[in-house]
RNA sequence: UCCUGAGUAGCUCAGUUGGUUAGAGCAUCUGACUGUUAAUCAGAGGGUCGUAGGUUCAAGUCCUACCUCAGGAGCCA
């Protein structure tokens, strides 16, 4: 089937083509049509004037429903009329399936509304900008690992147990084996990679059934989690940083139109993904405690008031959602926060042997969001990894395997998870999370 | 699990101190218009006011319960 794509057309000019799409929107003036054309990889204005062509043609405009299929035929011009620069002067139209009455109309609708709509939704042009912009940092974190000799290493989603025994797992049934978890971290089997190739990533679903209802939480998310033998804290700091500038530095490279149609015209997002590119800040968790104590003290010196649900942060905390925002709030590139309490953090993150109530953890804090990536140098002492096993009073036979890891030939590795909705709800400025993944699964919608 | 809020036309919303026949924009349909940008203009159709009960001469409006959804917290990526 001959047709050109409107991505194309800037070379097009002058020539003479036919673009197959959907019809997304339409405007009319007696005797003459504009039709915008919908073909999933822009948006094409298709003029028809009344005088240049046949009645039929022109009667089929009236044919054509929002979402109708159609294929137009005439020659490219270049204008500033017209969105995008260029238009298509129609010389023939062919009518495809007519569209029942479209759900989704130019005017607002609710979020709640657009959900239940959302296999329709996504030929809009905000999720249709925020989906290629997803595509393009997908496609960057498997370039940056590939470039860099990483093995892509695919865990198993089915797992035998509840792991890390934080998190509520959704099971099922498995055969006479009894019950099976859905994934919620590779990183353990990550680890089993790293020692077996040195330098992998794993890159996967992850399913979380925790009540979660927050605008930064799905119950099912993509993660890519690296694992490296023979890299400690500041390895896992350092390739975190070089990882972020990577993809998002692609992001800005090939993804400026997708930006614009998703900004306010301030151009805000570009900017906020220049931030990103500069040196992050690091500072030890107990500098981030001090700093902490010292904004809220002026915050609630100054009598402003704070949200119902606020809770003043005390040292040996683990961040919560305002002090993540706080904190990052005060600098212009992202926060990485090391040495956390270990009394907040998994049983596999390694203690400093210098600070012992420290575990040699890090977290990657956004501008004014928060957590978008976690990691830490991982424990490779048997010994002490199986008092951790027994201080968390998590099953030691599940873990045989993984402390198998430490009984030939450990070494000191490291690693970290970021999750991918939430950095492209950061690059992309949304509302919410739910709008970064085709078709989000939260704590009340697994439809469409 | 806890806290807060919302449910009125296909969609987004307004509806005063309880008071006659329930309001607008968009969408749909009809008509006008040769450069529109969410086109505009004129007209038409479209309602079990979330559900159940209660108070009252009178309830979209007040009360009670329930349902659904949204926002925030915690958990985390």
């Amino acid at each position: 089937m001959q047709r050109e794509y409107v991505q194309d057309l800037s070379k097009l000019v002058g020539q003479e083509i036919t673009l197959r799409g959907w019809l997304y929107g339409k405007r009319s003036s007696g005797k003459i049509q504009f039709l915008i054309l919908r073909d999933g990889t822009g948006h094409c204005q298709c003029v028809v004037m009344k005088n240049a062509v046949d009645a039929a043609t022109y009667a089929a405009c009236d044919e054509l429903s929002q979402e109708s299929a159609f294929a137009v035929t005439g020659k490219v011009q270049a204008t500033d009329k017209a969105p995008g620069g260029y238009e298509l002067f129609v010389s023939s139209i062919e009518l495809g399936a007519k569209a029942a009455e479209y759900p989704i109309t130019p005017k607002e609708h609710g979020v709640e509304y657009l959900m239940e709509h959302r296999h329709l939704w996504l030929r809009s042009s905000r999720p249709w900008a925020t989906m290629r912009i997803r595509d393009t940092l997908i496609v960057a974190i498997r370039n940056f690992f590939h470039e860099r000799d990483f093995l892509c290493f695919d865990s198993p989603i089915l797992t035998p147990n509840a792991a890390e025994g934080t998190s509520t797992l959704f099971e099922t049934k498995y055969f006479e084996e009894g019950m099976a978890y859905l994934s919620q971290s590779g990183q353990l089997y990550g680890e089993a990679g790293a020692m077996a190739f040195g330098k992998v990533y794993v890159f996967g679903p992850t399913f979380r059934a925790e009540r979660s209802k927050t605008k930064r939480h799905l119950n099912e998310f993509w993660m890519v989690e690296p694992e490296v033998a023979f890299m400690d804290l500041e390895g896992g700091m350092q390739l975190a940083e070089e990882f972020v500038h990577y993809i998002v530095g692609r992001v800005l490279e090939e993804r400026q139109s997708e930006l614009a149609i998703l900004d306010d015209g301030s151009g805000r997002l570009v900017e906020r993904c220049q931030r990103v590119m500069k040196p992050f800040e690091r500072m030890h968790y107990d500098e981030a405690a001090k700093i902490l104590y010292k904004y809220w003290d002026d915050k609630l010196a100054s009598g402003e008031e704070l949200p119902p649900t606020f809770k003043r942060f005390e040292y040996g905390d683990d961040f919560g959602a305002y002090d993540e925002v706080a904190l990052t709030s005060l600098y212009d590139a992202p926060v990485i926060v090391h040495h956390y309490p270990a009394s907040v953090k998994a049983f596999y993150m390694k203690r400093d042997p210098n600070e012992p109530d420290k575990a040699l953890a890090m977290d990657v804090l956004f501008p004014e969001f928060g957590e978008i990536i976690g990691g830490s140098q991982r424990e490779d002492n048997l010994d002490e990894l199986l008092k951790r096993i027994e201080e968390h009073q998590l099953p030691k036979a599940a873990f045989e395997w993984y402390l198998d890891l430490r009984r030939y030939g450990s070494v000191p590795h490291a690693g970290f998870g970021l999750g991918l909705e939430r950095l492209v709800m950061w690059v992309c400025d949304l509302d919410h999370i739910r709008e970064a993944i085709p078709f989000p699964r939260t704590l009340t919608r697994i439809w469409p």
